[in-house]
DNA sequence: TCTCAGGACCTAG
DNA sequence: CTAGGTCCTGAG
């Protein structure tokens, strides 16, 4: 990996098994948005655009320096994991995998910020990601601060709320920005981070079995979303997160009839071991982009 | 205790 | 009527 700064923006060279569309198309995170080049979001407060070339194997952040790279976007973007290892290991011996990894070949598992996830994946509950990033964006633009840098069409952009935001938020204004029933989970685990009732700062210390034990006590958190926020912000790669798509998919190629939630995680987490996370994504991809499963 | 089903639930399209 | 589920009950 070489790194070069020029003006305000960092370009990475030598970077492999890495696509923007895969990377942000594949429902882990909700604050990136497709621009005129790349990608422009927000995350740890702040506005970037990223860009790729696969033919030359270059990443470039536009407002970033080398040193925001190497401190926390490298790290974001879980460069120094090596994919093809992964991809290689999970692809032998099953061909349904390696179907599936070739089709999502540049995916990455976000190291996302875990407050941030925890109130995002709550909103993602019986919902559609249209509809999660439309709330998550008005949630920051009335609870959140406004940043420097702007989003497509010249917009500002507002970080996402802090924890005692949200948790001193009268509850009507969370369902005005279109939470409906999910405004009182959210402003009930916003007031269990703000008591220390849960900290979701250290749960990435405990084993995936006590963190996943700590997060299903806030409200709004079930065993899938829970999974959610072990996989995306809390470096946990071995949870598998089971959803209707995955469910599916699993069903349908593996399994051959359908079976309930729970043993379709310890079925996955045994066969695809400590990576089931990463196998989790490149599955959810290939079937969401192919509909597979889907009923008619 | 623990697992599994079934219904209710905001809201935009 | 559906969409990346959770909460609440009740049954076994």
């Amino acid at each position: 990996m070489e790194i070069i700064e020029c003006g305000n923006e960092v370009r990475v060279y030598g970077v492999t098994d890495f696509c923007l569309e895969h990377i942000f198309e594949c429902g882990q995170a909700f604050r990136w948005n497709r621009s005129q080049k790349g990608y422009t979001g927000i995350a740890a407060g702040k506005v970037i655009n990223v860009d790729y070339m696969e033919e030359d194997q270059v990443l470039i952040l536009k407002g970033c320096t080398t040193d925001e790279f190497n401190e926390f976007w490298k790290h974001y973007f879980d460069l120094t994991r090596d994919y093809s290892q992964i991809k290689m290991d999970l692809s032998s011996n099953d061909q349904i995998m390696e179907e599936a990894v070739r089709y999502g070949w540049g995916i990455r598992i976000l190291n996302q910020d875990p407050w941030e996830t925890l109130i995002s994946f709550i909103i993602s509950a019986n919902n559609n990601i249209t509809r999660i990033k439309g709330i998550i964006e008005k949630l920051s633009r009335k609870f959140g601060k406004q940043i420097s840098g702007e989003g497509n069409e010249g917009s500002p952009c507002y970080s996402f709320p802090s924890p005692l935001s949200l948790a001193l938020a009268d509850e009507e204004d969370l369902k005005a920005c279109g939470c409906g029933y999910r405004g009182k989970y959210i402003k009930h685990t916003a007031g269990m981070v703000v008591n220390g009732l849960i900290d979701i700062y250290g749960l990435k210390n405990l084993s995936y079995e006590e963190a996943h034990r700590e997060l299903v006590k806030c409200m709004g958190v079930g065993d899938k979303v829970a999974d959610c926020i072990l996989l995306f912000s809390m470096e946990k790669a071995e949870a598998f997160p089971v959803d209707v798509w995955v469910k599916r998919i699993m069903e349908s190629l593996y399994i051959g009839h359908t079976i309930p939630k729970g043993k379709i995680k310890t079925y996955a987490k045994k066969l695809f071991g400590p990576y089931a996370g990463l196998a989790q994504q490149y599955l959810f991809y290939y079937a969401r982009e192919k509909k597979i499963g889907k009923k008619e």
